[in-house]
DNA sequence: TACTTGTTATAATCGATATATAACAAATAT
DNA sequence: ATATTTGTTATATATCGATTATAACAAGTA
């Protein structure tokens, strides 16, 4: 499992880590009860601060994907975390891009066949993905018209 | 067409005044043509700085979703704007948060369903939706385990 | 004792956000 | 012509988040 972050990116250093990883899990490339490096050693690895590293697993612990273990270290967790509160969570990052499709003329089934192929790329075990973790803030570049 | 900001959001301002005013264009509370109120008056009306709902428009603008007119002002452009790369941006922005709802236990299918859900919900015309506009941020303050 | 682990404290820098005040060119209305 | 409106730009300021740097701490391991 491969850790990179894009320091062109506008999306923040800790929050590429934590997409990253929730992809490496979802991916399988992280299991359950595997181990993490430590935020000393990550941090020096990618060439960014420990605190950084340390928000991000402060961040995906509050989150429920990692548990910590003063002896081993973060390792990730058994899934799935309880989380009754997870769908409104859901529905609040979904809306704005759901309006977004619908604006450039994606139907409900149109926007649900490109949401499966979404789900089925990050569920297949990261074939050659050691890309610099495309961002939104990235894609959004990208995005903008003619400029 | 009501717009209003929750200050207490970790979403910027002139984010979540975009997400809504797409929304409004999903859902048909803003056809193509309409005429959006002045930056003077928006930022009267919600009580926020000028720039900030002129950033707003600008960035929109940079998007395809508004046109300006030095006449009348802001109004709704003329859908879809031509856009190769949304793909790419449609897959940036889902890709984080399909891996989050594998990891919490949604297939494809599943997912599937709840990207169709959330896309009808908008397109829908907003039945008493007077709502601060639930952003990402606010939900993801929500999804916070236990604290 | 030495080393590692995550964690916390403190301070500094930088950029984004938001505000305030002001002015500009262009179009409209009187 | 004058006044008013439009979006836009310039300048300055205050605040907050993000990131880095240095340092220390308690706990567990070798």
């Amino acid at each position: 499992m491969i850790l990179c972050v894009d320091f062109s990116s506008e999306t923040a250093l800790y929050t590429q880590l934590r997409d990253q990883i929730i992809i490496g899990i979802a991916s399988g490339a992280l299991k359950p009860g595997e181990d993490l490096p430590s935020v000393r050693r990550l941090a020096a690895d990618i060439g960014i601060n420990i605190h950084t590293v340390n928000k991000t697993y402060a961040l995906l612990r509050e989150e429920g994907y990692l548990v910590m273990d003063r002896r081993t270290g973060a390792s990730i967790a058994e899934m799935p975390p309880s989380d009754p509160g997870f769908s409104d969570h859901l529905s609040g990052l979904l809306r704005p891009i759901a309006a977004e499709a619908a604006c450039h003329g994606m139907d409900a089934a149109a926007f649900s066949a490109f949401c499966v192929k979404i789900h089925q790329q990050v569920r297949q075990p990261a074939a050659g993905s050691a890309v610099p973790a495309p961002s939104p803030a990235a894609a959004a570049e990208k995005q903008k018209p003619g400029v």
